[in-house]
DNA sequence: CCGGATAACTGAGCTTAGCTCACAATTATT
DNA sequence: AATAATTGTGAGCTAAGCTCAGTTATCCGG
């Protein structure tokens, strides 16, 4: 392929990590006041998701990082009062991570500001576009 | 529930930054056999991509991190010979970073591994969704 | 032409978020 | 019963950012 402009595929992966950078850094700023690090907050939403509370592996795999890097995440959680390590009654290797009663409240609470969030970086975008990322994202989202 | 689906708008969110977790992860793997980090690498490029030798102030806020990073950044660049501090004839305050011989060629090397990359991960669109997809995110790179 | 303000860079030290490796406890297999 | 595999975690590392303070060089007003 004669490749007319070479920067043109380089150029694509730059804006995205560009703007992905910028939605990290407005994540955690909507965290912040809720005393929250972005890693905890994805790892809240995730908990809060299952419909049973997820294992420590579970967790770990739904985050795409390893099981140890895990613990520290529901270490801090748990610090907070926002979740609780119970025992897996039927593995008794294992552990369930519970929503406790505030963990549900910061969780609605995050939620709201995330969405908010998400609507200011994606202001520029008409409902349309914004569908339309989210087929193109949805596409490149393997396994 | 009354609103049919309350992850649609966070969704989107979401999709952007587990795509950019998988853009950062492959750029890391593609990256270390070169002896780079990823940031390095970013600052490699930008460097390489002035026509005139940035100085520090400059390179940082086009990697959008503050100066004082990008003092760490480039002290190991010049560790590794592929870029040189220069003292500005103009503003002795300044520093210019050059790239070396070296540099250049890694920086060559890079590049076709960084293409590389990103097409792995765009494969799945066709090229028509890839320049929507470039068209969109150039939209949210405000400023 | 001198003294203070300002600009450019860096040293010290912190935070976040991952990682690996090793190990104890539990469960499964033979 | 002995061995193997799972599950979680302690210890300790790396990368990449940050702030705050300090040095050196430049600029500007009196």
């Amino acid at each position: 392929m004669a490749e007319s402009t070479p920067g043109d595929r380089a150029e694509l992966g730059e804006l995205f990590l560009r703007a992905a950078k910028r939605v990290r850094r407005g994540m955690a700023d909507r965290l912040a006041p809720l005393g929250l690090t972005p890693a905890q907050g994805r790892a809240l939403r995730v908990i809060g998701r299952r419909d049973e509370p997820p294992r420590m592996a579970e967790l770990a795999e739904r985050l795409g990082i390893v099981p140890r890097s895990a613990t520290t995440i529901v270490d801090a959680l748990e610090g907070d009062g926002l979740v609780r390590r119970e025992p897996d009654a039927e593995n008794r290797r294992a552990t369930r991570v519970v929503l406790t009663e505030d963990g549900r409240a910061v969780l609605t609470r995050m939620h709201e500001a995330h969405v908010r969030g998400v609507e200011d970086l994606f202001a520029p975008l008409s409902p349309e576009q914004r569908e339309t990322l989210r087929v193109l994202l949805a596409a490149i989202d393997s396994d």
